[in-house]
DNA sequence: CAAGCAGGCTACTCGCGGGTAGCCTTTCAA
DNA sequence: TTGAAAGGCTACCCGCGAGTAGCCTGCTTG
């Protein structure tokens, strides 16, 4: 119970963070800003994170975390090569969209990272990417993708999504499902897949 | 003779700020950091320039208007449609990486410009997108490519373009020529062009 | 009811860095 | 040779915000 409580403190710490570090940066944002938003003092944040950075470390690696388990988990689940693409496209866009602005805060404040936080970090986005690029390559070799360069077509791929955070809007035309189901046709339209829908 | 020295000192102290600025982050850097890599003081700026903030929107605005420029040229030459996407995808990609330093900080350090320059900014973007949006529904008009959402496309396109800021290493394998054109390759793909290499 | 403690707040410190006032030096013209 | 202006530097100010010391309150337990 006292271990739930705390830890729902700290989920409320996060979510303001994420929310100002959004709309003002991270450096534009004082730690004053969030408590005030959540109705206490600065004091009461140091009881729950040893400081600021700490605070933007916290709410960026869950979220590539989560990002490379939707790769990890769709590379690894039976089906065709094809098949296991979309759902990794569309599980991996779902999750940016959800994380909207937790991926936006990591891609733009990276620089204000620890450099152990960020070390950690890359390491999963390197992990990442060579998921992405080796699903394609055994796509390729199962002679269900066109491609010559499976490395620059999982960038090009993981770019294509990573860039909905810049654009989406929820209260735009697309619902995040037609979003990530589109994304996925394009993708392997692009990975030169046999049948694909017209996007 | 004085016009040009002056222009010359601008752009050397442009030239600093962005590597310091790519390096570091723009909260990151001091103007005693830039003073210092050119052998003044931070005086000598403010010569020059009405203060950070400033500094930050003369070395992003020529960048993003160097993009609009690339995709208005290619969208308005003569020839198929398929050959203009080929050319704006091109030139756009030779300008990203080419100002590889420029574009990173505008897109990470957005939340740092002024309202105005900003807002002069995203002006420019909107144009870009409707510029790439609109060449590609013209191309499906004219029968040459094959997407039932052509805005989708463009931001996917564009998204996938403008992420080589994240990855290029000019050290790599890979040659800004080259990347341009692969990256040409798969976006005619993506538009579902009829003729396109293997990529 | 007293003692102790957890949890949070008030009220500070202090370094950093953007921005500036005013001086000094060098150069050029008369 | 002197005067003046341009260009840059020294030396400062000052606000801001991260981080902290120590107090206060109210709840729990004996």
């Amino acid at each position: 119970m006292r271990e739930e409580i705390l830890a729902y403190k700290r989920e409320r710490i996060l979510e303001e963070a994420v929310k100002l570090f959004y709309e003002r940066g991270f450096t534009g944002t004082t730690l004053d800003d969030i408590a005030t938003e959540l109705g206490v003092t600065k004091p009461f944040i140091y009881t729950h994170f040893r400081g600021k950075v700490e605070l933007l470390a916290a709410l960026c690696k869950p979220t590539i975390e989560l990002s490379l388990e939707a790769v990890t988990n769709a590379a690894a689940r039976p089906g065709t090569y094809t098949e296991r693409l979309r759902q990794a496209v569309t599980d991996f866009t779902t999750v940016v969209l959800h994380r909207q602005p937790n991926i936006a805060i990591f891609f733009r404040e990276e620089k204000n990272l620890s450099p152990e936080s960020l070390a950690e970090i890359n390491a999963l986005r390197k992990q990442f990417d060579h998921v992405l690029s080796d699903l394609i390559a055994r796509g390729v070799a199962a002679g269900e993708f066109d491609l010559r360069d499976h490395s620059l077509a999982a960038l090009a791929l993981g770019g294509m999504i990573s860039w909905v955070y810049t654009w989406y809007r929820p209260a735009g035309r697309l619902t995040i499902e037609d979003t990530a189901a589109r994304m996925a046709d394009l993708a392997l339209r692009m990975a030169g897949a046999r049948v694909t829908a017209r996007v």
